[in-house]
DNA sequence: ACCTGAACACCGTTCAAGT
DNA sequence: ACCTGAACACCGTTCAAGT
């Protein structure tokens, strides 16, 4: 009675690849605490179960956009030794997360088993066996990069100047005197220093850095 | 009319400390996904109102069930020189976070600005001047270490076999030959053995690795 | 294969009301 | 200060129904 039957369901032309872009927008515009299907769908004109359909998940919408993420970084023409190598891929890989809002909340939350994100490993372990003593540090090795990053990345997204002012209030000098002592260097919003100085940090000791035996034996 | 005067709304003798304890049980049955206001109200025979009363907001029960874990760590008797006391901080910590189901991903979700965290984060610092070139080094060093300790916990509390066994299916040997060829370390369970191996790693270095001048001068 | 409506069982937050 | 009921505006998932 009250429907018209004309402009009813019929197809629309969504694609998945479609769905991640206008995800993205969401992310962006709103931030990951309101990413939601209804939202993509809203951005798209159509019903959430139409991206639902799509995405299958949520968890599978986010486990897509942390791949498209790790698509961004280039792993050709890398300069120099294997140091500046691994370093520049983690750089590029900073570079890819700052240019999402969230972006590495939204790659931390998921290790997607996909093409880029395994390329990407792939490109950072076989640059590390160079300059490590065994292939097992190599594989350790990249762990420790790929923590430093993401942790370091989240920091610096997540509301920078609130959480800073709240540690200059509290971090009293009698109480807490060290960090008192350090306070400016430790919340420094230098990230690339700071970023630069971890990864030279840990690829420092990488050649000399062996796992332990396992007994002694 | 149908309502019983008596037994209506009394006090009942919740404090905040039981509010936290009684998410920690939560937290253990269900995992964070599930750790709701209802389902911590219900754990407590209240309503769901009383538990947002005194947690005032999600986030501050989140953030005072992190505080709660940094309160685990002991913080005194520290073995050995600069370095084995710095591992033994971290180590603690790992312990800390591992005692909790999605104890890392509750870490990691906030920095809590409060005596417990100030006070784990003031005995790192302090005791890495002892072995840092700079004040700034060592603030910066504590960073690198608590990250990647958080990346590993995380790792290690979030479903061991089942990102494994796809890792396993799609590292193909033609696509990834470097992965493949380290895949068995590359996702070693052996967690307490990549954790010395990184931190050992990070330290290591940590007596030389000085902050880049921030321009040639 | 694609798109929708409707219903489901959940969320956290807010506000007025009780003691 | 403490506890509750009720309502609000949201979620993601599921299922039956359309083309």
């Amino acid at each position: 009675m009250t429907k018209t039957p004309g402009a009813a369901t019929t197809k629309v032309g969504i694609t998945l690849d479609r769905v991640v872009e206008a995800a993205f927008v969401v992310l962006q515009r709103d931030g990951i605490a309101k990413l939601s299907a209804r939202a993509v769908a809203a951005e798209l004109n159509v019903r959430m179960n139409t991206v639902m359909w799509h995405i299958r998940t949520k968890d599978r919408l986010l486990g897509l956009m942390a791949e498209s993420i790790m698509g961004e970084v280039d792993l050709e023409n890398l300069p120099g030794d294997w140091r500046e190598q691994v370093a520049e891929l983690l750089r590029r890989l900073r570079r890819a997360m700052l240019g999402h809002r969230d972006g590495a909340l939204l790659v931390a939350g998921t290790f997607p088993v996909e093409p880029n994100t395994l390329a990407f490993s792939e490109r950072v372990v076989t640059v590390l066996f160079e300059g490590c003593p065994t292939r097992k540090s190599a594989a350790w090795t990249s762990w420790s990069l790929f923590y430093f990053t993401l942790g370091l990345v989240q920091e610096e997204q997540a509301t920078p100047a609130e959480l800073h002012d709240r540690l200059r209030e509290s971090v009293d000098e009698r109480c807490f005197p060290g960090l008192h002592s350090v306070l400016e260097d430790y919340v420094s919003i230098d990230y690339s220093e700071r970023f630069d100085f971890g990864i030279e940090q840990i690829l420092q000791s990488a050649p000399t850095t062996k796992p332990r035996p396992h007994a002694a034996s």
